[in-house]
DNA sequence: TCTTTTGCAATACGACTGAAATGTAATCGG
DNA sequence: CCGATTACATTTCAGTCGTATTGCAAAAGA
């Protein structure tokens, strides 16, 4: 995941990844039989922390938070908005372009994407029947729209088009438009939401675990394969 | 052009191109020293290609269309929305991830993006001058989502994450939101509007001295169809 | 104790990479 | 007509790539 967020999927290759995580390439082959096997898994990792961070992100405040603002806190959530995030929106990006390339493994990423559009789609929904300042806008296409502005919002962020002020504002002038009113939510410390790190590490895991301990962590041996 | 969109900015190689395109590899070399001043050029020529063709569509209907539809018609030029775009938009996403790493070459890019930005805005303003439906949006707020929105529905297009007609339904329900009611132009097929290939040549270019000026403007050898 | 399997290291291999060197035919200025 | 430059083609080279093979210590099983 460093390498390629740091130097592009292009210097992803088994000795540098060997070479990253100080182990011999060997020790790579011999959980990863093949390069693919390899990339598979980093990309499903990544999509798998990234879905499990923000359904936490969605219990732990889903009971709390009104729709409007549950749905701002996820978006904020997807946007790169801290460091870790952005090395993460690289690594995503980089994915992105492979997978265009190899659809097969792309299958996954459209699953998530559309629980995630279901689930945004619902709160839209909810907001819609609660507020009666919100407009009247088919659910499903406000989600897509939404998701997509996020995700664009997002590059535009990675490739420093603009900082990370106007795309929250950009973001807050959209959801202003669906949902009527500020969905800000209270404490308008806006950057609070932007950069949390503290409630808890969601990843199950050994604290101080080198990220081939990660890797494989749930999976000692063999992640993929049959053996 | 056409490796990078079929097969990945990886295949992107001296020899790959030079076979593509049926000519020797030193002749690549001839004209590109170095495969990074290749790589330059080409994004310089996606960027410029998709500039001109959008202001040239700007100039075309900008005195016939209204902002809203004027908008409407911009972004959907951008969306991949046929065969030649989505070529387009592909290697456009695989430079996007390789700029990420070297960020000298996505200057332009950023430069063209504020252009594009700050045009939009200017013509949201437009609309809300003249139309009373509108609602009170900061213009540029207004056009870095909107851009930022078309962008992700682009890349959602890319991975096929959905279909093209859903694409354009949360585009329009988007500027639904935006302009306050419907910015359909006139003549209701919308696909009319998506699918048109541009008539011009994409560059004059007398023969030169610059080598690199002349490897893109003039075919050196054999016309090398754009097909 | 012997054999087999596991977990890794080291290395070999063929293909491919970008870059450079070399060769050669055509063009051009004088 | 002649030297210089241009426009390629061909080949070479050092290096990296993914993968396969081999080696070996430790564990497991009989």
């Amino acid at each position: 995941m460093r390498l390629a967020a740091t130097q592009g999927l292009e210097a992803v290759s088994l000795r540098h990844v060997a070479a990253e995580a100080g182990v011999s390439t060997g020790m790579v082959q011999h959980y990863f039989r093949t390069k693919d096997e390899m990339m598979t898994f980093a990309l499903d990792m990544v999509m798998r922390d990234a879905v499990q961070r923000i359904t936490a992100e969605v219990t732990a405040a889903g009971r709390v938070l009104k729709p409007a603002e549950l749905v701002r806190t996820l978006m904020i959530q997807i946007l790169p908005l801290d460091e870790p995030r952005r090395l993460e929106g690289h690594v995503t990006l980089a994915f992105l372009a492979y997978t265009a390339v190899k659809p097969a493994i792309a299958e996954g990423l459209r699953e998530s994407a559309d629980q995630m559009r279901a689930f945004i789609a619902d709160q839209i929904r909810a907001v819609q029947a609660t507020t009666g300042t919100a407009p009247r806008i088919d659910p499903v296409h406000a989600a897509t729209g939404l998701l997509a502005l996020v995700d664009g919002l997002g590059i535009h962020l990675l490739g420093r088009h603009y900082s990370d002020e106007q795309a929250v504002a950009a973001l807050d002038a959209h959801l202003g438009l669906l949902f009527g009113s500020t969905p800000a939510p209270p404490g308008d410390d806006r950057h609070d939401l932007a950069r949390q790190d503290p409630p808890g590490q969601n990843r199950p895991g050994p604290p101080g675990d080198n990220p081939v301990a990660r890797a494989g962590g749930t999976t000692p041996d063999r992640p993929a394969g049959t053996g």
